[in-house]
DNA sequence: GCAATATATTTAACATGTTAATGATTTCGA
DNA sequence: TCGAAATCATTAACATGTTAAATATATTGC
């Protein structure tokens, strides 16, 4: 991860800053609950990052019309355009370490991965 | 690594705490630069992990004999005996996880963790 | 309809991760 | 040998990880 958050750095994100953007562009607005599992984060943890992206400006949170305990996390204009500025150069980087590694070593890896996750 | 947390948390040790005590187990009495790396801790977490063992009395710092900067730590007697006491569950949990993964994967992930870290 | 329970999230408290700055000592070269 | 540079470790500051407790709202069963 150590070139992906030297790129995030000068936008003054984090990994886990970097990695909400990604799940609520590519998802859509999402609870905290939901959020949390597609970006891997406990919800201890998700709230913290959540607020700070607030008073940010990264992310907005809206009430949930059925459910007054849940709210809605949306990314906003600013919030997409970082995801603009580095989703190519992310990428880029992704493709390099999985080259370096061997494509198939790499798919072996998000294989063996996902089986311990379904371990627990 | 959850059972392991659970196992640990009834000697009132962390993850990393253990981890600090296996090493200098195996290798005997090292210096913070040594021990961090085959502990795979960061020397600043390292620094406040064996602070708070060494005030519990898990480890002793001594002076190293040539260079003045380092130190040299060292597993007590009361970190033998936590040794001792979980040595042989945590082997078993090990176990559980390698068989539950297959035996030919565990080994495939170990490889491939192997070779990401020397990608950097 | 209301109390007991369940659910969703946040807060709290402490441990660790991470990067940069600082301190202390050693080493090297003029 | 003396001062600059290198080395080793710690401290500082802030972000996240982790577990337990607290808060707020919904749901269920009587």
């Amino acid at each position: 991860m150590s070139p992906i958050r030297q790129m995030l750095s000068e936008s003054g994100l984090t990994e886990q800053q970097w990695r909400v953007l990604r799940v609520l562009n590519e998802h859509g607005a999402l609870e905290p609950s939901q959020l949390s599992k597609h970006a891997a984060l406990l919800l201890p943890s998700q709230t913290r990052i959540v607020q700070s992206m607030a008073q940010k400006g990264f992310v907005v949170r809206r009430e949930h019309p059925n459910d007054r305990r849940r709210t809605v996390i949306e990314i906003t204009d600013m919030g997409q355009a970082i995801i603009n500025d580095n989703a190519a150069k992310a990428a880029e980087i992704a493709a390099q370490i999985r080259d370096k590694l061997g494509p198939r070593r790499f798919e072996t890896l998000l294989d063996i991965l996902d089986d311990l996750r379904d371990l627990e």
